[in-house]
DNA sequence: CTTGACCCTGTAGTCACTACAGGGTTTAGC
DNA sequence: GCTAAACCCTGTAGTGACTACAGGGTCAAG
């Protein structure tokens, strides 16, 4: 009942890229495909499975090491999850940090839109950029 | 009245490590600086303004092209700023798009944080990931 | 039998740095 | 005058997670 899926395949059923598949195997993420004669990869269910778990893992932000570690878990399932949630929890941490970063960054940006200058030397980015006390700073 | 800079205290005054200093010299993105009899590179006061304009366009999230195109516009007071405003916009919608991003996958992280399941059996990421209809999922 | 879609390997490019390796120079203290 | 620390130089390679070729081989339809 093993069905065989070649790269392309997989990468439709999985909505990975082909290239990223072979980048995934390289990067040992992946098992090492069995290969028919002329050297086409061929890929199953569980290959289905595994890669789409590693894209929503990406999608969630997490890296390719830490979704290395949590693809071991997942075959383990009598192992403690201490180490996801901690995963999760140190991920959370870090993406209201970058959320944090680009608010204020949003706020600046947003003072510094909509501009009347016309000309460079009153503009309100560059205004900001030189940190030069003009029109613009208020 | 041209104060003779080494690269180190530039570094300082400008809040930029030396090596990216050179990086950016590399890139065209700082003038090629006066040497010393022995190879030291001398900055001035220009400089530190230069440096620092880029820091904080860095800081905004502008890439270093983004960064090229503003500094030749501040170097022309006379010219119009529209292509200064065009990329606050652009830059602007980037980073609301970023944050709408952030916010999403912080949400479902929220929902995964605090996992009870002690096992990897029922850890409430890994059925996330697995796409497992079980426990965790209500 | 040819065309086009697919597959292969291997390498290099992206972005903005960062980190050496393997040297030379300057400065402060003794 | 000597030495050690702190600085400076060039050039190259590494980071993460892909992406994009170049230069080939394979397969299925018409
Ligand atoms: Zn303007
Ligand atoms: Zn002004
Ligand atoms: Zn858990
Ligand atoms: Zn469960």
């Amino acid at each position: 009942m093993q069905q065989k899926l070649t790269i392309g395949m997989l990468s439709k059923q999985s909505d990975v890229k082909v290239e990223t598949i072979r980048y995934y195997e390289r990067s040992g993420l992946l098992p090492i495909p069995t290969r028919s004669a002329s050297g086409y990869r061929y890929y199953d269910g569980e290959d289905v499975k595994r890669l789409r778990f590693i894209r929503r893992g990406r999608s969630l932000g997490f890296g390719l090491e830490e979704i290395r570690s949590l693809l071991q878990l997942a075959d383990q399932p009598q192992q403690p999850c201490h180490e996801a949630d901690q995963l999760v929890q140190a991920h959370l941490a870090e993406v209201d940090a970058k959320i944090r970063d680009l608010q204020a960054i949003r706020n600046v940006l947003e003072q510094l839109a909509g501009c009347q200058s016309q000309t460079a030397a009153h503009c309100r980015l560059l205004e900001a950029l030189e940190e030069r006390v003009c029109c613009s700073t208020r």
